[in-house]
DNA sequence: TTAAAAATTAGAATAATTTTAAATTCCTCT
DNA sequence: AGAGGAATTTAAAATTATTCTAATTTTTAA
């Protein structure tokens, strides 16, 4: 556990969300000026690898990470365009069982109306 | 309608799979050698955009075509590393349903063994 | 405390994709 | 068929996110 390290998990923390490599580096100069962003991604990286973190990729955008360990769906408001988290229960379960295979891991996003924005 | 927008659809079309850009550039090459990356980009996005195409992301590797319209869902295989499709009959609706809130689009990825490469 | 291992740094490099501006092609109207 | 305008393609440069390299610093463990 390096002191960069104790940042960008500090940031994280604080500011539980789905940020970018670039948002969590100017977040983390401010705990630790002289970080680099190769430490930045190095680090979260082996986060990802660790399973502490998880990466969510959406097309044309840059790789968001998201603290959560626990897995989870993500919607991204067709309204405000923000990244919210949703937990549709025993997911993963119910789509081994309807494949009839073992599921390793999944992602799934879902575009629509996130709950704040649903009147 | 264009000869290298032709080319582009032909390719997808005799192809038909899950391709990147790069792929495409070097199939359409074969049909319009003076065809340019560009192109292939332009074109992908505004196929993307009319909805005759899907593009599915996976961090760390480029975007890959997909030129059946019908929504589905992706399998990339644990064992082999192909993507390959998989249909949830009426996904969609159940998600919508599940969630309270009309879904307007989805994209899920499920990482397991690929049908060929179950025994 | 010292050697080895691991992490960080700065900066260059890479890869995918987009942008720009100019050239070309395509479509429509007469 | 020919002119005019719009859309598309092209070539090259630019951009962006991310990774790599090699040197340096920090941490770990003996």
């Amino acid at each position: 556990m390096t002191k960069q390290r104790a940042a960008i998990i500090k940031v994280m923390r604080e500011n539980c969300g789905h940020f970018t490599a670039e948002e969590i580096f100017l977040l983390a100069q401010k705990e630790y000026p002289s970080i680099v962003r190769a430490t930045i991604y190095n680090n979260l990286n082996s986060m990802v690898e660790e399973g502490l973190v998880r990466r969510i990729c959406q097309s044309g955008q840059s790789d968001r990470f998201d603290r959560n360990p626990i897995p989870h769906e993500h919607i991204i408001c067709t309204s405000c365009g923000n990244v919210v988290d949703v937990n549709l229960p025993d997911f993963k379960e119910r789509l081994s069982d309807e494949l009839g295979c073992e599921v390793e891991d999944y992602e799934l996003v879902i575009h629509c109306k996130c709950p704040d924005c649903r009147l």
